[in-house]
DNA sequence: GCTGGTAATTGATCATCGATCAATATAATC
DNA sequence: GATTATATTGATCGATGATCAATTACCAGC
């Protein structure tokens, strides 16, 4: 067969990265071939490599969709009130996506890439809008703090919370702690210490 | 070619796992295939396969040595002095660890299993007790606190630890901030927080 | 409405992967 | 030395990501 008419190139790609998201969302990372995304557009493996450089770059764009959606669903979150609450309001936002959408979120990381470092801006840029989100909530906490002071505590707490997360799905918590009775932990702590060392009574 | 006698069967395990041991050093997890072990050490592919019911079984035995050296450099660590400094070196050492054994410490994560969570008793074991490490600093903070709550702050800080370095192994922390940075972060506020909430003054 | 050129799509193909198993050659036993 | 047992091989299988010559349909020009 050759040239169609039944869909633009365009609509194409976006047929591949909802075929593979799906698959994703099914069976985790490795339930994705070529074969099963060409199969399921209804087009054959060499088609897609038109369409992306290779598989890799398919899935980068899966992943910028997660995290877009990720962001879009912390956004809904309301951080007004006492920054404790509105920082675990966001961090258990981060953990209800991550449990519902598990596979997707998983794949972000499970990930391997060829390079080593995965390069990416809209990917880069998602990751420094969620940071944003926690840098948000404790900036109240920090009045003296300079912007960078704020996103390096906010780095710092978005590190821990994917910790928590990564460890969760992975199964490799423990079974009396789960994910959110040890998120309570980590903020309660956090935020403790960072009023307590902004006032310059700290250890 | 038969029965060979230049190795008994648990000299050949042995060398299979030196020889995947070397393998994911060199070139990480993907860079381990059942035919490079095989030449590695002198046999074909079938006689590892009577070693090992899989490659998975064979991984599994690296991780646990893993683990193992990881526990025994963190057990020389000196556990005396002010428990803030204490955790700090266990956090180095952490570290220290996973940066000098880059690949040898992502393989034991990146490594996704088939039946999704994996179970290893030598492997929980040698976690369980990577995480005493960790409850004995932070144990004289807590002097009122039973061990299940000593046991759990300790699991919090492990999680946390091990989302920092991982994502620091990946790549994926900023350019600005590099892990021991955000490590010190971390257990300052965190344990300025235990302290602050265990003397009934916290939020 | 035909025709030639362009571009999209195919599917065979390649090297490689983990895994299996009948055949075989050696060690162990008597 | 003959026989049994087993360790080892290597061909083989199905599946993988990726490549590319061949094919075929669309499109522009007339």
């Amino acid at each position: 067969m050759g040239r169609r008419a039944d869909h633009s190139r365009d609509e194409l790609q976006k047929m591949a990265i909802q075929s593979t998201r799906k698959l994703i969302q099914a069976g985790g990372l490795k339930g994705v071939t070529i074969r099963k995304i060409a199969d399921d557009i209804g087009y054959t493996s060499g088609t897609l490599y038109q369409l992306f450089k290779n598989l890799d770059a398919l899935l980068m764009e899966v992943h910028i969709e997660t995290l877009r959606d990720l962001r879009l669903s912390l956004e809904t979150i309301d951080l007004a009130g006492a920054p404790e609450d509105a920082l675990l309001r966001i961090a258990r936002g981060y953990t209800e996506f991550s449990t519902r959408e598990r596979n997707l979120w998983n794949a972000l990381f499970e990930h391997d890439w060829p390079n080593g470092v995965m390069v990416s801006s809209p990917h880069e840029a998602e990751v420094v809008a969620l940071i944003g989100l926690a840098a948000q909530c404790i900036g109240p906490l920090l009045p003296k703090a300079s912007d960078e002071e704020i996103f390096h505590e906010a780095r710092t707490l978005w590190a821990c919370l994917y910790g928590i997360v990564s460890l969760e799905t992975a199964g490799k918590l423990s079974k009396v702690d789960n994910a959110d009775a040890i998120l309570v932990t980590l903020v309660a702590n956090y935020l403790a210490g960072l009023k307590v060392r902004q006032t310059g009574a700290g250890a």
